[in-house]
DNA sequence: AGCACGCCGACT
DNA sequence: GTCGGCGTGCTC
């Protein structure tokens, strides 16, 4: 009986109808590269698609297998993933209910993801008259060129007798970056001598010499040539032999031009020494536990995260360090370089996709042991991890908002499981859920309750905008923030303000009917853009002009509600011309690398005053900052979100934070129309165990998290009616099957009702116990995903959501 | 997802 | 009669 070898692969098709392995034959030579984890291009109908191994095995060759189709070629020398994260692949996969390649696919840089190529190969000798427009006298074409010249029912005709063949390939996206290299081949006497016999016209080339006899290891072309050497000299000597050319690859490198300030761990306090101590005997004991350290702002968390990782290092093992997409400013990403060097990557959004791959290499070539990046980082594939550590623990961006619908918290406890290693959530202002878990015993508590050197935290006074209002000012400078802008403006300290620009979006409305332009296809107002003077809407990128008169009334009083930053800075301009400010939101921070251009502007002082959205509230670590301005505490508060209260919390007391960090004492000014609401009182007093319990009451009343958990079903469908039913079905389905203490909650009309011409309803469970949950929810979406082509109706599941919406 | 195959309406 | 519309089923 003849042995084959076969791989189970996921293939990159990301269906219901192909959410599982498909078996492919390969031959015996590839049993040391056709491993699991490893990439490798598969024949799929008649496409070649990328596929990722996820088991060999060899069978017994009974003409079922031989029926199996090749695999067409590997694409990595080594797996990209290693066992640990395939198996971790495969419970993300059952956990958000996402396809294997989603959740595979999660793992890997951008970079790796493949594209097709679809391109047409012309076979015999003469190409015909009539296709000479699309072959040009080459043998291949691109599809999109046929596309374009109308011509693609012919070329299929004659694919069929095999005339030309219509090729589907494969390409990776992202190419490794290659330097050229310049080295001798030929030892210094061959090169004496050749100076010698050269003619003596080829004078250049015997300069190339004479710099090749002073430098014996290799020099870049680039190198070369600022020396002045032509690429006509350098190739005539590779075609002598004596000198060689080879390409060597590089990692891009985005942090180049910037040098790190070398630190040596400082002495711990006795609150951080009484905190680091249980994580470094967990560390030691190789224990899977989750600690929570809660530190005031300022109280030297990452001081405790350093010296943890230097103690997992000393072990030989790799640490994983998350911190929320925004706030991966270069202070945080050079404490962390200053300390470990170049045992660091850094995985962010901020860096291009080639970056981001260079970093991965990094760490899938072992070459460093300290990853730090936003929420994707937790998959970096080490295989010997020490510490997980989340800093901020409470930011909603750890929480995926796409498929794989994952929260990296989960993934750490998943991974440091694995590893048997310990997990820290580190924040000033937990999330309810993890605090509570902290308070149950099921995390370790660990306090900070000091800011560094005893600094007091900043003094708050909260301003109630309604008294401003009722004495004549109109403005969004209350009396008090203006007097004190105008006193920093003379001391020449700087000033934070902050504009909580949510539910603010700039809108147009009729001053005389009320009437807002809204999206003809979704259930929103659009937002207007002030570059190109139309009006957007933010979900489906529809677009029209600004009416010069009410579509409604006719009136010709259209107002511009653009409040956003940019009304403030020049309302700002004319209270204190003489101010510098640096205004920080999407529109100026759109380019790479603007944000730390700004911060970096600020931080040396050019500027008085840094005005911004929420990308300021964190990371913010400068001396002379003094005071912090929140313009507006409670856009945010009023939000249909079970959450609001708690993010005005955290956003207040972040910002808070910020004021008087170092020397010189901070004040920070609150303005609010609900200054009575306990998030704003007790952020003011930066009292999180008061807010906490407070919280945790409302919580209970509600049946929310920390008491109950969640899991939203999102049901649309071009047809309202065709939508409202489905949601009823599946309502009732969850009726039937879940235990009585669960509770549905719908269906009804999602807050944004419609989304690109489709309607959207939900429903929302509160479980607190709820075994076959998943199953039942799979069956759901299997159910209806089965038909999802044939009547349209899409449905999905976001368990643990973070957006209600 | 893509693609091919197949079955119906409006054109040379 | 054929070109091309998109409904349906399959991909190891």
């Amino acid at each position: 009986m003849i042995q084959v070898k076969v791989a189970k692969v996921i293939v990159d098709v990301p269906a219901a109808q192909t959410d599982h392995t498909f078996s492919y034959r390969f031959p015996e030579v590839w049993v040391d590269l056709i491993v699991p984890g490893i990439r490798v291009v598969v024949p799929f109908g008649p496409r070649k698609i990328q596929g990722i191994v996820v088991e060999t095995l060899t069978e017994e060759d009974e003409n079922l297998s031989t029926k199996l189709k090749s695999i067409e070629e590997p694409l990595d020398l080594t797996p990209v993933f290693t066992p640990e994260l395939l198996q971790l692949a495969a419970w993300l996969s059952e956990e958000t209910l996402c396809f294997q390649v989603a959740a595979l696919q999660a793992m890997l840089p951008a970079a790796m993801k493949a594209k097709y190529q679809k391109k047409i190969v012309y076979n015999e000798m003469e190409i015909p008259e009539e296709l000479q427009e699309l072959f040009k006298n080459r043998k291949e074409a691109s599809w999109e060129r046929a596309m374009e010249l109308n011509i693609v029912p012919l070329l299929q005709k004659k694919a069929k007798t095999h005339e030309l063949d219509i090729v589907y390939e494969v390409k990776e996206k992202n190419r490794k970056k290659k330097v050229k290299m310049i080295r001798s081949k030929a030892g210094k006497e061959k090169l004496q001598e050749l100076i010698i016999t050269l003619p003596p016209q080829a004078s250049k080339q015997k300069e190339l010499l004479q710099f090749f006899l002073t430098r014996n290891e290799s020099v870049t072309l680039q190198e070369l040539k600022e020396y002045g050497f032509s690429s006509q000299s350098i190739r005539s000597l590779v075609e002598k032999d004596v000198l060689e050319e080879q390409s060597v690859e590089v990692y891009r490198d985005p942090f180049e031009h910037k040098t790190f300030e070398p630190t040596e761990p400082l002495p711990l306090t006795d609150e951080q020494q009484a905190a680091i101590a249980p994580i470094l005997q967990a560390v030691e004991e190789n224990k899977f536990e989750t600690f929570l350290l809660y530190g005031v702002t300022g109280s030297g968390k990452t001081e405790v995260y350093l010296q943890t990782i230097q103690e997992v290092l000393k072990q030989g093992k790799e640490a994983i360090v998350l911190v929320p997409e925004i706030s991966l400013t270069p202070q945080i990403v050079a404490r962390f370089k200053g300390r470990f060097g170049d045992q660091v990557a850094v995985l962010h959004s901020g860096l291009s996709i080639g970056e981001k791959y260079d970093e991965w290499r990094k760490i899938h070539r072992k070459e460093v042991k300290v990853a730090v990046g936003a929420r994707s980082a937790i998959f970096a594939p080490f295989d010997n991890l020490g510490v997980i550590i989340i800093d901020e623990e409470h930011e909603s961006s750890y929480k995926q908002e796409e498929n794989p619908r994952y929260h990296a918290r989960d993934v750490a406890k998943k991974r440091g499981a694995y590893h048997q290693c310990p997990i820290i959530l580190g924040s000033a202002t937990p999330s309810l859920e993890s605090f509570a878990r902290a308070q149950k015993g099921v995390y370790t508590l660990l306090q900070l309750t000091k800011r560094m050197n005893n600094r007091d935290l900043p003094s708050v006074e909260i301003v109630d905008m309604r008294n401003e209002l009722r004495d004549g000012n109109r403005s969004m400078f209350s009396k008090k923030l203006v007097e004190l802008l105008q006193d920093r403006l003379d001391k020449h300290e700087q000033t934070v303000l902050f504009l909580n620009k949510r539910g603010y979006s700039s809108f147009v409305m009729c001053r005389d009917c009320g009437y807002v332009m809204n999206c003809p296809y979704c259930d929103l107002s659009m937002t207007y853009h002030r570059a190109t003077s139309d009006m957007k809407c933010h979900y489906c990128g529809y677009h029209s002009h600004v009416p010069a008169t009410c579509p409604e009334c006719s009136s010709k009083h259209i107002r511009y509600f653009g409040t956003g930053t940019q009304k403030v800075e020049e309302e700002l301009g004319r209270l204190f011309p003489e101010a510098r400010v640096i205004r920080m939101d999407v529109d100026t921070t759109g380019r790479k690398g603007a944000h730390e251009k700004l911060l970096s502007a600020f931080e040396r002082g050019e500027a008085d005053i840094l005005l911004g959205t929420q990308m300021i509230a964190k990371g913010l670590d400068f001396p002379n900052i003094t005071l912090v301005g929140v313009l507006t505490a409670d856009t945010m508060l009023h939000l249909p979100d079970f959450r609001a209260s708690e993010r005005t919390f955290q956003l207040l007391t972040q910002v808070s934070g910020r004021a008087g960090r170092h020397d010189k004492p901070g004040e920070v000014i609150i303005q609010t129309y609900t200054p009575e609401h306990y998030s704003i009182l007790l952020s003011g007093k930066q009292d999180f165990l008061e807010f906490y319990q407070r919280e945790m009451m409302t919580r209970k009343q509600f049946q929310y998290p920390p008491f109950y958990y969640l899991a939203l079903i999102h049901i649309s469908h071009e047809d309202v009616l065709k939508t409202a039913s489905i949601a009823e079905n599946i309502s009732h389905y969850l009726q039937k099957h879940l235990s009585s203490s669960s509770i549905i909650l719908g269906p009804v009309a999602s807050p944004i009702a419609r989304i690109n011409n489709r309607y959207r309803y939900q429903c929302l469970i509160k479980y607190k116990r709820e075994p076959e949950l998943m199953y039942h929810l799979k069956k759901i979406v299997h159910q209806f995903q089965e038909d999802t082509r044939k009547n349209g109706v899409y449905v999905s599941v976001d368990v643990q959501p973070y957006v209600l919406m």
